[in-house]
DNA sequence: TTGACAAAGTGTATTAAATACACTATACTC
DNA sequence: GAGTATAGTGTATTTAATACACTTTGTCAA
């Protein structure tokens, strides 16, 4: 028997854990709730899906509305369904996570009746609802992934330094990386595209900046090359 | 605002990705369809999620009553949303996959109105809503997991040889692997704890049994230990 | 009983990749 | 033009991956 139709109980919201980097860590944006449940504690941005819209629309719908975020790489995480998840009724809530990076994207300060901040991964406040339990699956996703492909990228400005790309991968891995067997393993995967200009402002010798190269990415993917680093 | 509320629209269901392993091939379980839409068509089993069980709950109960399956492992593999993937209402369906042993699982030939059967991955027939593209999620995932993982195991009876575990590898992968190296590479990793046993009934020299060491499993894992293949 | 068969079981040399490690070059500041 | 902060670079060593073929053992049937 064909028992879908019968469901009418669970009702299904997308829930986004939004990662950025900035010079000193891995941060996560989250917004001050501004209704009960929970009202005035930090959860992460989120809401219903509409009846129209695939999931990840949703996800991106709500991102934008809550936080300004938007041309983001976005990825689903997990479905997060226990029954007494949300005290008043049953809610099933699609988790996403998203790689923005903090220089070209300015968060809303605020949205209509609450705060939206970064919060250093190592530095989350009590969240609302088995949020918690969300960005913990998510940081488990991200430092498990990076490892094997390329989506670190992401987190950072589109032109960036060696240096930078490196400090990506020590901060979300929270690990030391030597300079030069990282440089030499990054460049001979020929994912990174050298580029003519160097860093402006800085007070030293400026670096060189790179791109990272989607086209050859593609092509290399095709073929099964591994990016593990 | 909180809109988690209004969302009236969109019903939960779970599905579930049944692999076995027989001396041939890699499987997958698939039952047919006894009502419309795509009444007689090949589908993979799933079903509504009730109000008081947990999706992975749901997944199992499903599992058990339109297959006889059960304890087996079970993943989540990908949440599937899209707004007309059932052509009747909206329906976001959270997908699993499972690993059994075909020998120790003997599947119901038949539910209450349909059939149940196992095809070869490279074999199977046109499925109802987008079930081809759950499937071939979960071969994907199955296919990257299992070289990082070792859940292999649980295509296997408890008792295995290393050849049978090769084979597993090797369908599984679609490729070959080296006898000696694949055993220099297992026995290193110390997973497997070696029986006083061997195989029965076999019309030439029988091979050691080895049984998968769950424990050590677990040590290795803590200590960040890579389980590579 | 023995010869044919079928799969089990085993070791080494070669190649490739990962790691460990420290100094020189450059651009800016004061 | 001396000081400083970061950029940029190469080699030797260790470890892991790969390539490769024969001997052993047990069963079966003549």
């Amino acid at each position: 028997m064909d028992d879908r139709i019968k469901c009418k109980q669970a009702h299904v919201t997308v829930d986004c854990v939004v990662f950025g980097l900035d010079e000193q860590d891995l941060k996560i944006l989250l917004i001050q709730r501004g209704y009960e449940p929970f009202k005035g504690s930090w959860a992460i941005p989120g809401g219903f899906v509409n009846a129209d819209e695939s999931l990840e629309a949703a996800a991106l719908r709500e991102l934008k509305e809550e936080t300004g975020v938007q041309d983001v790489f976005l990825e689903q995480l997990y479905t997060f369904g226990d029954v007494h998840r949300d005290p008043r009724r049953r809610i099933v809530t699609v988790a996403y996570y998203a790689l923005v990076n903090l220089r070209d994207h300015t968060i809303k300060a605020a949205t209509d009746a609450s705060n939206a901040a970064w919060f250093g991964v190592d530095d989350i406040p009590k969240l609302a609802f088995d949020h918690a339990r969300i960005v913990e699956t998510a940081l488990r996703r991200l430092r498990g992934k990076v490892r094997y492909e390329p989506i670190g990228f992401e987190l950072l400005p589109e032109k960036f330094t060696l240096t930078q790309l490196q400090r990506m991968y020590e901060k979300i891995l929270e690990q030391d990386i030597d300079k030069r067997n990282f440089r030499k393993k990054i460049l001979g995967m020929e994912l990174l595209k050298e580029l003519d200009e160097v860093q402006v402002d800085v007070a030293h010798r400026a670096a060189r900046l790179y791109r990272f190269d989607e086209k050859k990415y593609r092509q290399l993917r095709e073929k099964g090359f591994n990016f593990e680093i």
